[in-house]
DNA sequence: TTGCACATTAGAATCATTCTAAATTTAGGC
DNA sequence: GCCTAAATTTAGAATGATTCTAATGTGCAA
């Protein structure tokens, strides 16, 4: 018998609807839901081992780019560095401080409109919008 | 007897004062300069070959590290996508079709200022900005 | 409850990038 | 022009995040 798949968790979010629900994906979901912070997929791997012994990096992957794919999550990237996930899905950047590596959100100010600041050409459809900013937090 | 390096090329740009003009660094910079496109380094190296036959991938890495460095060329990511090349050094994000790949500049318009739209915490300071966009490129 | 399309898994494979250590070259001082 | 120290180039090995493979397991619609 296995834990019923049914009772109340994060993962119970609209957003995951029409996404096959399995134990390791819901695992992933609440790992990113609980946390907040960006942390990578071997970060994640390694918080949803302590619920979930034998889950598997690969499926750690697997779940985030489900989520990812889903809209229920959103893929941060800084240079070359390993993918973060962030499940704030609310118009915003990211910021990234070079000593520690810690990254924050960075929300748009209220009704900005980033792509009125933009000079896109005639008839481009924007899917997905990256804002990226690193520096110096100075604290 | 070498190519004197004192000839005149794209290199001769002011952004490369200080940094030591090999040749190796003056033909990568020039195929940034000539194409304008967004190349990766495998790119960069496939162009600078037709130039320099012995120059090595390593290198092409090393000259693109030391042009970014110095400010004299930007890097580019899409998500965990080879890094790409930009010699355009006016305040300008990126956006890449989904199908072909392609990466076009996209300016900012005139006067707009990214940071008056997002809420950033007092006393950050903000050493590098990328805003990239994908979709689709309608023609 | 059952069937099967879809998920999970361990380990191998991939691939962009960085590292290593030896050979070469630059730029500056004479 | 020549010499030297310090920086750069190079081929190939190493790294590390991610994806692939193929065998096993499972969610869920009927």
């Amino acid at each position: 018998m296995y834990k019923k798949l049914t009772d109340h968790h994060a993962a119970d979010h609209p957003k995951l609807k029409g996404l096959r629900m399995t134990r390791q994906r819901r695992e992933v979901y609440d790992v990113l839901m609980s946390h907040r912070d960006h942390p990578t997929a071997s970060e994640v791997y390694e918080r949803a081992k302590s619920n979930m012994p034998g889950i598997s990096l690969a499926t750690v992957y697997n779940c985030l780019e489900a989520l990812v794919q889903h809209g229920a999550v959103r893929q941060v990237h800084f240079e070359r560095e390993s993918s973060r996930y962030c499940p704030n899905l609310t118009a915003h950047g990211h910021f990234q401080d070079e000593k520690s590596g810690t990254v924050i959100d960075v929300p748009l100010k209220k009704g900005a409109n980033l792509t009125d600041l933009l000079d896109l050409p005639e008839g481009v459809q924007v899917n997905n919008i990256e804002i990226t900013l690193t520096g110096k937090l100075s604290n």
